[in-house]
DNA sequence: TATTAATTGAAAAGAATTCTCATTTAGCAC
DNA sequence: GTGCTAAATGAGAATTCTTTTCAATTAATA
């Protein structure tokens, strides 16, 4: 998924293609991990100083819309962004914030609950491993 | 785990046991599902209407060092609360809120991360799956 | 009952997110 | 290119959630 095509997907759907969403993507495909709002609405700042924190929110929610990205919660109750590339999941450290991602997930349990919850329509799941990297415990010691 | 374990709990590690806490504890243990500090303040009021939301953050602040008390996430970002009974995750409904627990989790992958990062200190993991229960699908349509 | 440190209520402060509205602008028709 | 219009933006106000502050209260202990 680069720029391009993604940008072709917001035309598709009679969004404009603005500059400020333009530099919104290309941060988040230049990210390695997910981003908090804040965090996204400093890197667009450097190309971009007067984009507002509104604006990241705003661009957040369509893209969230058109299943292009896609927020995760980590523990403490942040709310982070990635663009939707393969299904992932993440070791969070929870000293230094650092998120390592893993491309795998339960599927048997997924599949248990599916089993046990017929009435239930699933439409996602969120699942995170958190504790302390090793940068961080040498740090602590 | 009833009143009396907890409030012996509370005791042992020297801390006071008055009726605040008590009752908030008496809210979390009649609790069927993770409550938000808000909740948990409005039933605390009906007993004691003058314990504001300060109270309530301070006392689960408490109770998560204690380990009494977990706090999950929820997808959208609202923290929410329940005592530490038998370890559990969460089938969540995306239109009204409500939880299910379920009592098995992602031992499998559990261990693969474990293994394939030794120098991660894992210290939990959040699991939960969301989508829509059978009452919001028959709202909808 | 007197003492004391922990706890509380109330209110202020902070942080995160959403909303409002006047102004700007991308996309489109001419 | 020029002008039109609905969509998008910037700036800031408003909400919501959570933490902090501090004077007053109170549980625990002697
Ligand atoms: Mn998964
Ligand atoms: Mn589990
Ligand atoms: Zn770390
Ligand atoms: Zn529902």
């Amino acid at each position: 998924m680069n720029l391009s095509d993604l940008l072709t997907g917001l035309k598709e759907k009679g969004l404009k293609l603005t500059p400020q969403r333009q530099q919104i993507l290309r941060v988040l495909l230049a990210a390695e991990q997910p981003l908090s709002a804040k965090e996204l609405g400093m890197l667009v700042n450097r190309r971009f100083p007067n984009v507002g924190l509104g604006t990241v929110y705003r661009t957040l929610d369509t893209l969230k819309q058109l299943g292009l990205v896609n927020e995760t919660v980590f523990p403490g109750g942040g709310r982070r962004y990635e663009l939707c590339r393969e299904h992932r999941h993440h070791l969070v450290c929870l000293g230094c914030g650092r998120a390592v991602a893993f491309p795998f997930c339960p599927a048997d349990c997924l599949a248990k609950i599916a089993a046990a919850n017929p009435d239930f329509d699933v439409r996602g799941h969120s699942f995170a491993v958190f504790g302390y990297c090793g940068k961080c415990r040498k740090a602590q010691a």
